[in-house]
DNA sequence: CGGTTTATTGACCTGGCTCAATATGTGTGG
DNA sequence: CCACACATATTGAGCCAGGTCAATAAACCG
């Protein structure tokens, strides 16, 4: 079972040596965890709140959001895991979930066993630290969610939510980009504080900078979003090197 | 020197104690971490945005907050830091900060450095584990800030930042309280992404269930600021074996 | 006591919300 | 391949929570 699997555990991998430096018995470990596929269906629950979970969760295709909502019921999705992202490590090392998961499109995941992670990590001291360096990436990204619904107007709200996207996808080229985004314009309100329907005349505005066409974003001109979005993508860390040391454990 | 911060590190180890189990040993490791006193006058910035820092900053008095934002230069504040925090801990796996921080009012800090808590992590995989936890709880935090500034008006917003910093600083009955809270209205302004004039006009409509006197809060109705915040303490985890599992390495 | 923050209040404005209707997809079973 | 049922998108009209601008008044700090 865990062999057709390696392909996606790959990916994961690859994510992690985005941002830490792992020796090849260290990567071995991390391609040979266990993981069983499983799939979510849209708007469905995976991990529900205050949930006990057991596994950690690597999205493969889809998209998986984090929500919270407040007394009334109005819903805010405070988290976007994208294909490569581990949705819960963080429950790894606190495995009572304080808000709940749910696929936001039809998504197919890799459940891997917290005690796994453990026993690995244990094992390997660089690689618990790793997966601490990418759950703080995920914090640094909760922090600029924070601005940018705090302190964003609604076209820099969701201009900002497209590049931290496309960036995360691995989007790479300027210019005119095209990447997956399966959210609904629901969805998109839901995820920078606002209402579907100013969601929908906001996209209005920006029409000759991107669209949204189907479950996916053309953006026509990356430079001009940038600019509306007041993006820098350095908190992504995604430019190893850019961090400085990225191998602490010594193991002396 | 390290000897009379030496009660200042059991607030420390006080801290970690709430949400994690460790040995004698590993606690002892805790309190022989060196550390150097510093104050930060208010409003002076204590980690620069993009600066790499050698050190954590434990919280001893005053309060520190983390600023973000936007094109226009409007602060956002996406984090406080109150007495026992350790104010960047983060940094220890990331040490190049993507957010500045600032005292908010004079603070006295104490400065750990990375090394000590990387090698006594190496020595001792549960404070690793106990530190990486600790993190998460700042990015459940975070998670709420979210919640709070996307879907809540405005008193729902400063009411849950009152809750939150109250229990944050260990405020336990109901009914009538007092904690400190050195916040101008205009840093509250920016910890919930409003105005300061409408941070006024909203503590007018809040008088009689709270009210800022000086550098502190006094609650006047605890229950019934609870239910203007929609507030539930459950995501700060202050609760010892409401996690489940608190001691998952097992040095196997 | 003088200078500088911080708090408070008034008058007015606007970005984004609400409510509600209509159009356009999209997936399903027949 | 069609038609229905349901989800999603689009648009109009009107409103309001919270913002802006600007002037005082208090409070704080040496």
């Amino acid at each position: 079972m865990p062999h057709q699997n390696r392909a996606d555990l790959q990916v994961f991998l690859d994510r992690l040596n985005l941002r830490s430096r792992l020796r090849l018995d260290e990567q071995q470990a991390v391609l040979n965890l266990p993981a069983y596929a499983a799939q979510v269906d849209a708007n469905a629950d995976h991990v529900a709140l205050g949930e006990m979970t057991e596994f950690a969760s690597l999205v493969v295709t889809g998209v998986l959001g984090r929500f919270g909502q407040n007394a009334q019921g109005d819903r805010q999705i405070t988290a976007l895991h994208v294909p490569g992202d581990m949705a819960n490590l963080q429950s790894v090392v606190e495995p009572k979930a304080t808000s709940a998961l749910q696929a936001l499109s039809r998504t197919k995941i890799l459940k891997i066993p917290h005690q796994a992670l453990q026993s690995a990590s244990a094992r390997h001291p660089a690689l618990a630290e790793a997966l601490w360096r990418d759950c703080m990436v995920d914090a640094a990204i909760l922090s600029q969610w924070v601005v940018n619904i705090g302190r964003r107007d609604a076209a820099g709200r969701i201009a900002h939510l497209l590049c931290e996207t496309a960036m995360r996808q691995g989007v790479r080229q300027i210019g005119a980009v095209s990447f997956d985004f399966p959210l609904t314009q629901n969805q998109i309100a839901d995820a920078t504080g606002m209402t579907s329907v100013h969601v929908n005349r906001t996209l209005k505005t920006l029409r000759s900078v991107v669209t949204l066409a189907g479950r996916s974003v053309q953006v026509h001109d990356w430079t001009e979003l940038v600019r509306q979005a007041d993006f820098d993508a350095a908190y992504l860390q995604r430019d190893i090197g850019s961090g400085g040391k990225l191998r602490i454990a010594t193991g002396d």
